[in-house]
DNA sequence: TTACAGGTCCGGA
DNA sequence: TCCGGACCTGTA
């Protein structure tokens, strides 16, 4: 078992900060996920984590993925301290790191992820990968699937995909899914272009609009100045902040700090009745 | 029963 | 450019 001390990283924060849904907690602490293919079990005690990899998976894949080179202690540390909504946001979401996931899966997962609640997402997204997914065993003997390409989902159809429970949104996924295959969406431009040039081609795609547009700029493509704004921090925005969000101030990586705010929003029922000691 | 979920599309002003 | 209604479906 592969040993780290790493900074400013909780694992129940990432998982609860709605950027990734299929990352799960399997027992007290430890934490599963599937990217790239690969199944790996994170511990977590304090500030010291054990992988479930080799040093050179870790090192070729997973410091990568878990953003570990950017260092998170300077972002918290430029919150304006005369902000009390933000500061507190920061502190509260401390160990907040945004994942580097693959693009398509952040396609799909946030196609998805409109106008629908989290508990949803979460479901018809293990659904689609157990149905359409490729079912593997890790090294561990765990069996878990992989998240289908469109390929997959194009050779399932809209038949496949009305038993997912995506409801209305099941189109959008089949026609993306077609776009990629076809080239009308191209993933490898995708990459290369900037904010604004991802942004408006994904804008382009049916069913992708601004909001998920942007959270597929931050999620999938890391373009950490995206800022989505939901119906959670449009409320934030109005109630902290009406007279504008000091974009200003936080040039480059907004989207970071959306997340502080997001994931604050999300779990604050959590924290006043108690049940996450901060 | 109605409202709400990490919205988008579409038609009309 | 802006606005309102429709939209799948599960949960409270």
């Amino acid at each position: 078992m592969l040993k780290k001390k790493l900074p400013d990283m909780d694992l129940m924060q990432i998982a609860r900060s709605g950027q990734c849904f299929r990352m799960e907690e399997k027992q007290e602490g430890i934490y599963a996920l599937v990217a790239f293919g690969k199944y790996l079990e994170i511990g977590q005690e304090g500030d010291v984590f054990s992988f479930s990899c080799s040093e050179q998976e870790f090192q070729e894949i997973w410091r990568n993925y878990l953003d570990l080179d950017t260092d998170y202690g300077i972002i918290k540390a430029s919150v304006d301290p005369g902000d009390p909504y933000l500061t507190e946001a920061a502190r509260l979401g401390w160990g907040i790191r945004i994942l580097r996931q693959e693009l398509w899966e952040m396609i799909i997962t946030f196609l998805i992820s409109q106008n629908n609640n989290i508990s949803r997402i979460r479901r018809s997204i293990e659904l689609l990968c157990r149905t359409l997914g490729e079912d593997r065993t890790a090294e561990n003997g765990r069996q878990y699937d992989t998240f289908p390409g469109p390929e997959a989902i194009v050779r399932g159809g809209m038949a496949v995909l009305k038993t997912l429970g995506l409801g209305y949104r099941d189109k959008y996924v089949y026609r993306t899914a077609q776009a990629v295959l076809e080239g009308t969406l191209n993933l490898e431009e995708l990459k290369r272009a900037d904010y604004e040039e991802a942004h408006r081609r994904l804008t382009a795609q049916y069913g992708i609009g601004r909001k998920v547009a942007d959270c597929i700029c931050l999620f999938g493509l890391y373009h950490i100045e995206a800022f989505p704004i939901d119906t959670h921090v449009k409320k934030i925005l109005e109630v902290h902040y009406p007279l504008g969000f000091p974009h200003d101030k936080y040039r480059g990586y907004g989207g970071i700090l959306q997340q502080y705010m997001f994931y604050n929003d999300l779990n604050e029922k959590l924290y006043r009745t108690a049940r996450i000691v901060v």
